[in-house]
DNA sequence: CCACGCATGTAATAGGTTACATGATTTA
DNA sequence: TAAATCATGTAACCTATTACATGCGTGG
Protein backbone atom coordinates (compact mmCIF):
# COMPACT_ATOMS: atom_id res chain seq x y z
CA UNK A 1 0.00 0.00 0.00
CA UNK A 2 3.07 2.17 0.65
CA UNK A 3 4.49 1.71 -2.43
CA UNK A 4 1.38 3.36 -3.83
CA UNK A 5 1.31 6.51 -2.26
CA UNK A 6 5.12 6.85 -2.90
CA UNK A 7 4.08 6.49 -6.67
CA UNK A 8 1.81 9.33 -6.38
CA UNK A 9 3.84 11.08 -4.54
CA UNK A 10 6.95 10.69 -6.90
CA UNK A 11 3.83 11.54 -10.00
CA UNK A 12 3.74 15.16 -8.90
CA UNK A 13 5.46 15.34 -12.67
CA UNK A 14 3.87 13.06 -14.86
CA UNK A 15 6.44 9.41 -15.67
CA UNK A 16 6.27 5.86 -16.69
CA UNK A 17 6.80 3.16 -15.05
CA UNK A 18 10.35 3.17 -16.63
CA UNK A 19 10.73 6.06 -15.61
CA UNK A 20 9.46 5.88 -11.98
CA UNK A 21 11.89 2.49 -11.33
CA UNK A 22 14.77 5.13 -12.18
CA UNK A 23 13.56 7.78 -9.65
CA UNK A 24 13.30 4.95 -7.14
CA UNK A 25 17.15 3.52 -8.23
CA UNK A 26 18.66 7.02 -7.37
CA UNK A 27 16.75 9.91 -5.35
CA UNK A 28 14.16 7.16 -2.99
CA UNK A 29 16.61 3.70 -2.93
CA UNK A 30 17.43 5.04 0.87
CA UNK A 31 14.22 4.51 1.85
CA UNK A 32 12.43 2.36 -0.48
CA UNK A 33 12.88 -0.22 -2.66
CA UNK A 34 10.55 -1.96 -5.40
CA UNK A 35 10.30 -4.15 -8.44
CA UNK A 36 9.73 -2.78 -11.85
CA UNK A 37 7.25 -5.46 -12.17
CA UNK A 38 5.58 -4.57 -8.84
CA UNK A 39 5.68 -0.69 -9.84
CA UNK A 40 3.49 -1.44 -13.39
CA UNK A 41 1.10 -3.16 -10.84
CA UNK A 42 0.99 -1.00 -8.64
CA UNK A 43 0.17 1.64 -11.49
CA UNK A 44 -2.24 -0.60 -12.90
CA UNK A 45 -4.09 -0.43 -9.58
CA UNK A 46 -3.84 3.26 -9.31
CA UNK A 47 -5.61 3.91 -12.45
CA UNK A 48 -8.29 1.19 -11.61
CA UNK A 49 -8.52 3.69 -8.37
CA UNK A 50 -9.42 6.60 -10.48
CA UNK A 51 -5.90 7.90 -8.79
CA UNK A 52 -3.92 8.14 -11.68
CA UNK A 53 -4.56 8.76 -15.52
CA UNK A 54 -2.65 7.22 -18.72
CA UNK A 55 -1.64 8.10 -22.16
CA UNK A 56 0.37 6.20 -24.79
CA UNK A 57 3.01 8.61 -26.13
CA UNK A 58 5.33 7.54 -28.82
CA UNK A 59 8.65 7.95 -28.32
CA UNK A 60 11.48 8.98 -30.56
CA UNK A 61 13.81 6.41 -29.09
CA UNK A 62 12.34 3.17 -28.43
CA UNK A 63 9.24 1.56 -28.10
CA UNK A 64 5.94 3.70 -26.66
CA UNK A 65 5.85 4.91 -23.04
CA UNK A 66 2.49 4.83 -20.77
CA UNK A 67 2.54 8.41 -18.95
CA UNK A 68 1.11 8.44 -15.75
CA UNK A 69 -0.63 11.70 -14.07
CA UNK A 70 -2.11 11.81 -10.93
CA UNK A 71 -5.66 12.98 -10.32
CA UNK A 72 -7.42 15.39 -8.14
CA UNK A 73 -8.33 12.00 -6.59
CA UNK A 74 -4.99 10.99 -6.17
CA UNK A 75 -4.07 14.18 -4.73
CA UNK A 76 -6.50 13.54 -1.64
CA UNK A 77 -5.04 10.03 -0.93
CA UNK A 78 -1.78 11.09 -1.21
CA UNK A 79 -2.33 14.08 1.33
CA UNK A 80 -4.26 11.87 3.55
CA UNK A 81 -1.08 9.33 3.47
CA UNK A 82 1.19 12.57 4.61
CA UNK A 83 -0.95 13.35 7.21
CA UNK A 84 -1.21 9.77 8.85
CA UNK A 85 1.03 9.30 12.12
CA UNK A 86 4.57 7.87 11.27
CA UNK A 87 4.27 3.89 10.92
CA UNK A 88 6.63 2.01 13.59
CA UNK A 89 7.73 -0.95 14.64
CA UNK A 90 8.11 -2.90 11.32
CA UNK A 91 11.92 -3.09 10.94
CA UNK A 92 13.12 -5.56 9.01
CA UNK A 93 16.77 -5.77 9.12
CA UNK A 94 17.85 -8.89 7.69
CA UNK A 95 21.74 -8.52 8.36
CA UNK A 96 21.66 -8.08 12.13
CA UNK A 97 18.89 -11.39 12.19
CA UNK A 98 21.89 -13.12 10.23
CA UNK A 99 24.41 -11.59 12.94
CA UNK A 100 22.02 -11.84 16.00
CA UNK A 101 22.39 -16.05 15.41
CA UNK A 102 25.62 -15.96 13.90
CA UNK A 103 27.14 -17.41 17.48
CA UNK A 104 25.81 -20.92 15.95
CA UNK A 105 28.61 -21.44 13.40
CA UNK A 106 31.07 -21.23 15.88
CA UNK A 107 33.45 -18.83 13.87
CA UNK A 108 34.46 -15.99 14.89
CA UNK A 109 36.31 -15.58 12.13
CA UNK A 110 33.38 -15.73 9.31
CA UNK A 111 31.61 -12.73 12.41
CA UNK A 112 34.20 -10.46 11.37
CA UNK A 113 34.20 -10.95 7.39
CA UNK A 114 30.64 -10.56 7.82
CA UNK A 115 30.62 -7.29 9.87
CA UNK A 116 33.64 -6.00 7.50
CA UNK A 117 31.28 -6.82 4.55
CA UNK A 118 28.98 -4.66 5.58
CA UNK A 119 30.94 -2.47 6.46
CA UNK A 120 32.09 -1.51 2.85
CA UNK A 121 28.41 -1.74 1.48
CA UNK A 122 27.34 1.32 3.81
CA UNK A 123 30.76 3.53 2.89
CA UNK A 124 29.48 2.56 -0.77
CA UNK A 125 25.85 3.89 0.05
CA UNK A 126 27.35 7.10 2.15
CA UNK A 127 29.82 7.95 -0.68
CA UNK A 128 26.40 7.80 -3.30
CA UNK A 129 24.28 9.85 -0.83
CA UNK A 130 27.15 12.49 -0.04
CA UNK A 131 27.43 12.54 -3.95
CA UNK A 132 24.19 13.70 -3.75
CA UNK A 133 24.31 15.65 -1.44
CA UNK A 134 27.26 18.29 -2.41
CA UNK A 135 25.67 17.77 -6.24
CA UNK A 136 22.03 18.81 -5.50
CA UNK A 137 21.71 20.81 -1.98
CA UNK A 138 25.03 22.39 -2.15
CA UNK A 139 23.86 25.56 -1.23
CA UNK A 140 21.80 24.63 1.50
CA UNK A 141 24.86 23.72 3.93
CA UNK A 142 25.48 26.86 4.68
CA UNK A 143 21.96 28.34 3.53
CA UNK A 144 18.67 26.49 3.94
CA UNK A 145 16.66 30.02 3.08
CA UNK A 146 17.92 29.36 -0.73
CA UNK A 147 15.96 25.83 -1.06
CA UNK A 148 12.29 25.38 -2.17
CA UNK A 149 9.92 23.54 0.05
CA UNK A 150 10.34 20.58 -2.03
CA UNK A 151 14.23 20.50 -1.81
CA UNK A 152 14.48 21.55 1.56
CA UNK A 153 12.12 18.40 2.72
CA UNK A 154 14.20 15.77 0.36
CA UNK A 155 17.31 17.00 1.90
CA UNK A 156 15.96 15.94 5.02
CA UNK A 157 15.54 12.61 3.96
CA UNK A 158 18.28 12.88 2.34
CA UNK A 159 20.22 13.73 5.49
CA UNK A 160 18.72 10.70 7.57
CA UNK A 161 20.09 8.48 5.18
CA UNK A 162 23.76 10.07 5.42
CA UNK A 163 23.41 10.03 9.48
CA UNK A 164 22.12 6.78 9.37
CA UNK A 165 24.76 5.15 7.09
CA UNK A 166 27.25 7.06 9.27
CA UNK A 167 25.84 5.54 12.24
CA UNK A 168 26.02 1.94 11.07
CA UNK A 169 29.28 2.89 9.58
CA UNK A 170 30.62 3.44 13.85
CA UNK A 171 28.86 0.18 14.97
CA UNK A 172 30.56 -2.11 11.96
CA UNK A 173 34.59 -0.51 13.46
CA UNK A 174 33.00 -0.94 17.49
CA UNK A 175 32.16 -4.01 16.13
CA UNK A 176 35.63 -5.35 14.32
CA UNK A 177 37.24 -3.97 17.22
CA UNK A 178 35.41 -6.24 19.76
CA UNK A 179 35.73 -9.20 17.30
CA UNK A 180 38.89 -8.95 16.80
CA UNK A 181 39.87 -8.67 20.96
CA UNK A 182 37.50 -11.39 21.31
CA UNK A 183 39.18 -13.76 18.67
CA UNK A 184 43.05 -12.91 18.98
CA UNK A 185 45.37 -15.28 19.78
CA UNK A 186 46.57 -13.78 23.25
CA UNK A 187 42.91 -14.88 25.19
CA UNK A 188 44.89 -17.64 26.22
CA UNK A 189 41.81 -18.71 28.62
CA UNK A 190 39.11 -19.05 25.68
CA UNK A 191 37.97 -22.02 27.27
CA UNK A 192 36.28 -19.78 30.82
CA UNK A 193 32.98 -18.98 29.13
CA UNK A 194 32.59 -21.46 25.69
CA UNK A 195 29.54 -23.29 25.69
CA UNK A 196 28.50 -26.14 24.32
CA UNK A 197 31.45 -28.48 22.36
CA UNK B 1 11.24 -16.80 3.87
CA UNK B 2 13.23 -14.50 6.45
CA UNK B 3 10.60 -15.31 9.23
CA UNK B 4 11.37 -18.95 8.85
CA UNK B 5 15.25 -18.92 9.32
CA UNK B 6 14.62 -16.33 12.35
CA UNK B 7 12.39 -18.73 13.98
CA UNK B 8 14.85 -21.45 13.67
CA UNK B 9 17.26 -19.48 14.43
CA UNK B 10 14.90 -18.64 18.12
CA UNK B 11 14.19 -22.30 18.29
CA UNK B 12 17.76 -23.07 19.78
CA UNK B 13 15.68 -24.24 22.89
CA UNK B 14 12.04 -25.34 21.97
CA UNK B 15 9.61 -23.03 21.90
CA UNK B 16 5.24 -22.80 20.92
CA UNK B 17 4.25 -19.97 18.48
CA UNK B 18 3.17 -18.12 21.75
CA UNK B 19 6.46 -17.84 22.59
CA UNK B 20 7.98 -17.10 19.73
CA UNK B 21 5.71 -14.32 19.65
CA UNK B 22 6.68 -12.94 22.82
CA UNK B 23 10.63 -13.66 21.68
CA UNK B 24 9.28 -10.96 18.81
CA UNK B 25 8.17 -8.41 21.22
CA UNK B 26 11.12 -8.53 23.26
CA UNK B 27 14.48 -9.39 22.42
CA UNK B 28 14.32 -9.71 18.00
CA UNK B 29 11.98 -6.14 17.81
CA UNK B 30 14.80 -3.95 16.77
CA UNK B 31 15.53 -6.25 13.92
CA UNK B 32 12.25 -8.09 12.95
CA UNK B 33 8.71 -7.85 13.18
CA UNK B 34 6.06 -11.09 13.01
CA UNK B 35 2.39 -11.01 13.76
CA UNK B 36 1.46 -13.94 15.64
CA UNK B 37 -0.61 -15.63 12.94
CA UNK B 38 2.27 -15.49 10.49
CA UNK B 39 3.90 -17.33 12.86
CA UNK B 40 2.01 -20.11 13.49
CA UNK B 41 2.21 -20.13 9.14
CA UNK B 42 5.67 -20.74 9.24
CA UNK B 43 6.06 -23.31 12.15
CA UNK B 44 3.59 -25.33 9.95
CA UNK B 45 5.69 -24.51 6.68
CA UNK B 46 9.01 -25.59 8.52
CA UNK B 47 7.42 -28.58 10.12
CA UNK B 48 5.99 -29.83 6.49
CA UNK B 49 9.42 -29.03 5.37
CA UNK B 50 10.77 -30.95 8.40
CA UNK B 51 13.27 -28.63 9.66
CA UNK B 52 11.52 -28.42 13.25
CA UNK B 53 8.89 -31.27 15.01
CA UNK B 54 6.15 -30.37 17.24
CA UNK B 55 4.49 -32.28 20.02
CA UNK B 56 1.73 -30.71 21.97
CA UNK B 57 2.00 -30.30 25.52
CA UNK B 58 -0.68 -30.16 27.98
CA UNK B 59 -0.02 -26.88 30.25
CA UNK B 60 -1.13 -26.68 34.06
CA UNK B 61 -1.93 -23.20 33.27
CA UNK B 62 -4.28 -22.19 30.27
CA UNK B 63 -4.75 -24.69 27.00
CA UNK B 64 -2.43 -27.18 25.46
CA UNK B 65 0.52 -25.90 24.00
CA UNK B 66 2.21 -27.13 20.43
CA UNK B 67 6.11 -27.39 21.41
CA UNK B 68 8.60 -26.93 18.37
CA UNK B 69 11.78 -27.83 18.46
CA UNK B 70 14.60 -27.91 15.41
CA UNK B 71 15.68 -30.87 13.70
CA UNK B 72 18.99 -31.19 12.02
CA UNK B 73 17.83 -30.41 9.06
CA UNK B 74 16.64 -27.35 10.21
CA UNK B 75 19.81 -26.69 11.96
CA UNK B 76 21.42 -27.39 8.56
CA UNK B 77 19.20 -24.55 7.01
CA UNK B 78 19.95 -22.19 9.72
CA UNK B 79 23.34 -22.52 8.50
CA UNK B 80 22.98 -22.44 5.17
CA UNK B 81 21.17 -19.11 6.05
CA UNK B 82 24.13 -17.46 8.12
CA UNK B 83 26.39 -18.31 5.17
CA UNK B 84 24.85 -15.90 2.94
CA UNK B 85 26.19 -12.65 1.94
CA UNK B 86 23.94 -9.89 3.88
CA UNK B 87 21.03 -8.91 2.30
CA UNK B 88 21.02 -5.14 0.90
CA UNK B 89 18.91 -2.40 -0.60
CA UNK B 90 15.54 -3.06 0.64
CA UNK B 91 15.17 -0.81 2.99
CA UNK B 92 11.20 0.43 3.18
CA UNK B 93 11.10 3.48 5.96
CA UNK B 94 7.52 4.52 5.76
CA UNK B 95 8.42 7.31 7.59
CA UNK B 96 10.94 8.82 5.63
CA UNK B 97 8.72 8.25 2.37
CA UNK B 98 6.17 10.87 3.94
CA UNK B 99 8.61 13.13 4.74
CA UNK B 100 10.51 13.53 1.55
CA UNK B 101 6.93 14.23 0.04
CA UNK B 102 5.64 16.35 3.24
CA UNK B 103 6.04 19.41 1.22
CA UNK B 104 3.16 18.76 -0.73
CA UNK B 105 1.09 19.68 2.05
CA UNK B 106 2.82 23.18 2.26
CA UNK B 107 2.50 23.22 6.35
CA UNK B 108 5.70 22.94 7.85
CA UNK B 109 4.53 23.65 11.17
CA UNK B 110 2.86 19.81 10.36
CA UNK B 111 6.80 18.78 9.09
CA UNK B 112 7.69 20.29 12.52
CA UNK B 113 5.37 18.04 14.35
CA UNK B 114 6.00 15.19 12.24
CA UNK B 115 9.51 14.88 13.23
CA UNK B 116 9.09 16.05 16.75
CA UNK B 117 6.71 12.73 16.70
CA UNK B 118 9.17 10.47 15.39
CA UNK B 119 11.77 11.81 18.10
CA UNK B 120 9.39 10.79 20.95
CA UNK B 121 9.47 7.44 19.62
CA UNK B 122 12.79 7.06 19.08
CA UNK B 123 13.58 8.46 22.36
CA UNK B 124 10.65 5.67 23.31
CA UNK B 125 12.72 2.65 21.90
CA UNK B 126 15.86 3.82 23.02
CA UNK B 127 15.18 3.66 26.39
CA UNK B 128 13.61 0.01 26.13
CA UNK B 129 17.11 -1.34 24.24
CA UNK B 130 18.98 0.81 27.01
CA UNK B 131 17.54 -0.59 29.73
CA UNK B 132 17.75 -4.47 28.35
CA UNK B 133 21.82 -3.37 27.71
CA UNK B 134 22.28 -2.58 31.28
CA UNK B 135 20.17 -5.38 32.40
CA UNK B 136 21.21 -7.83 30.25
CA UNK B 137 25.06 -7.96 29.22
CA UNK B 138 26.14 -4.74 31.84
CA UNK B 139 29.15 -6.97 32.50
CA UNK B 140 30.58 -6.69 28.96
CA UNK B 141 30.22 -2.95 28.86
CA UNK B 142 34.19 -3.01 30.71
CA UNK B 143 35.21 -6.82 29.33
CA UNK B 144 33.96 -8.92 26.32
CA UNK B 145 35.73 -12.04 27.36
CA UNK B 146 32.45 -12.98 30.27
CA UNK B 147 29.44 -12.91 27.87
CA UNK B 148 28.86 -16.36 25.92
CA UNK B 149 29.59 -16.75 22.17
CA UNK B 150 25.91 -16.42 22.20
CA UNK B 151 25.71 -13.07 24.63
CA UNK B 152 28.16 -11.69 22.78
CA UNK B 153 26.61 -11.37 18.99
CA UNK B 154 23.43 -10.39 20.63
CA UNK B 155 24.89 -7.66 22.24
CA UNK B 156 26.30 -6.97 19.51
CA UNK B 157 23.22 -6.73 17.41
CA UNK B 158 22.07 -4.54 20.42
CA UNK B 159 24.48 -2.30 19.82
CA UNK B 160 23.42 -2.01 16.22
CA UNK B 161 20.13 -0.82 16.86
CA UNK B 162 20.91 1.39 19.88
CA UNK B 163 23.20 3.61 17.51
CA UNK B 164 20.85 3.56 15.10
CA UNK B 165 18.37 4.87 17.64
CA UNK B 166 20.94 7.91 18.75
CA UNK B 167 21.44 8.61 14.83
CA UNK B 168 18.12 8.95 13.88
CA UNK B 169 17.36 11.24 17.44
CA UNK B 170 20.51 13.22 16.40
CA UNK B 171 18.37 13.30 12.90
CA UNK B 172 15.36 14.54 14.60
CA UNK B 173 17.23 16.93 16.41
CA UNK B 174 18.99 18.58 13.46
CA UNK B 175 15.86 18.44 11.39
CA UNK B 176 13.68 20.49 14.11
CA UNK B 177 16.40 23.13 14.48
CA UNK B 178 16.37 23.60 10.61
CA UNK B 179 12.48 23.57 9.94
CA UNK B 180 12.43 26.49 12.90
CA UNK B 181 14.96 28.71 11.50
CA UNK B 182 12.94 28.21 7.89
CA UNK B 183 9.50 28.62 9.64
CA UNK B 184 10.09 31.57 12.14
CA UNK B 185 8.80 35.03 11.41
CA UNK B 186 12.25 36.40 10.97
CA UNK B 187 12.21 34.98 7.47
CA UNK B 188 10.95 38.25 6.37
CA UNK B 189 11.65 37.57 2.40
CA UNK B 190 10.21 34.09 2.30
CA UNK B 191 8.78 34.48 -1.21
CA UNK B 192 12.19 34.68 -2.50
CA UNK B 193 12.68 30.79 -3.61
CA UNK B 194 8.92 29.73 -3.18
CA UNK B 195 7.36 28.02 -6.13
CA UNK B 196 3.96 27.05 -6.99
CA UNK B 197 0.61 28.99 -6.05
C1' DC C 1 24.48 -8.57 -36.27
C1' DC C 2 24.65 -8.65 -31.45
C1' DA C 3 24.52 -6.66 -27.08
C1' DC C 4 22.66 -3.19 -24.40
C1' DG C 5 19.41 0.16 -22.87
C1' DC C 6 14.65 1.38 -23.28
C1' DA C 7 10.07 -0.12 -22.43
C1' DT C 8 5.89 -2.84 -20.98
C1' DG C 9 3.74 -6.31 -19.34
C1' DT C 10 1.84 -11.40 -17.44
C1' DA C 11 1.90 -15.69 -14.51
C1' DA C 12 3.11 -18.31 -10.77
C1' DT C 13 4.29 -18.20 -6.34
C1' DA C 14 5.53 -16.62 -1.82
C1' DG C 15 5.04 -13.82 2.03
C1' DG C 16 2.38 -11.12 5.14
C1' DT C 17 -1.83 -8.66 7.36
C1' DT C 18 -6.44 -8.43 9.17
C1' DA C 19 -10.31 -10.31 10.60
C1' DC C 20 -12.52 -14.11 12.36
C1' DA C 21 -13.29 -18.19 15.42
C1' DT C 22 -12.51 -20.74 19.63
C1' DG C 23 -11.80 -21.77 24.27
C1' DA C 24 -9.27 -22.50 28.81
C1' DT C 25 -7.48 -20.35 33.21
C1' DT C 26 -6.48 -16.73 36.28
C1' DT C 27 -7.27 -12.43 38.65
C1' DA C 28 -9.98 -8.63 40.11
C1' DT D 1 -18.83 -12.87 36.50
C1' DA D 2 -16.21 -10.10 33.60
C1' DA D 3 -11.80 -8.97 31.82
C1' DA D 4 -7.15 -10.21 30.90
C1' DT D 5 -3.87 -13.49 29.58
C1' DC D 6 -2.68 -17.77 27.55
C1' DA D 7 -3.09 -20.38 23.44
C1' DT D 8 -4.00 -22.04 18.56
C1' DG D 9 -5.60 -21.76 14.42
C1' DT D 10 -8.32 -20.57 9.54
C1' DA D 11 -9.93 -17.58 5.62
C1' DA D 12 -9.82 -13.78 2.78
C1' DC D 13 -7.17 -10.60 1.03
C1' DC D 14 -3.26 -7.84 -0.29
C1' DT D 15 1.52 -7.12 -1.49
C1' DA D 16 5.74 -8.38 -3.44
C1' DT D 17 9.22 -11.37 -5.85
C1' DT D 18 10.86 -14.14 -9.63
C1' DA D 19 10.64 -15.78 -13.87
C1' DC D 20 9.03 -15.34 -18.24
C1' DA D 21 7.73 -13.05 -22.74
C1' DT D 22 8.17 -9.43 -26.07
C1' DG D 23 10.11 -6.08 -28.99
C1' DC D 24 12.30 -1.43 -30.71
C1' DG D 25 16.48 1.41 -31.60
C1' DT D 26 21.33 2.53 -31.24
C1' DG D 27 26.24 1.91 -31.12
C1' DG D 28 30.10 -0.96 -31.59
Amino acid sequence: MSLDNILLGLLSRPASGYDLKTAFDHGSRYFWAAELSQIYLSLQRLEREGCLRSKSVTSSRGPDRRVYSITARGRRRLATWLMDPPPFGQERIGYIAQLYFMDVLKDLERTREFVCELRRKFLERIRIYQRIETETYESSLADDSSLSDEDFHRHLALRAGIMTMEARIRWCEEAVARIRVRNSPTRARRAGQKKGE
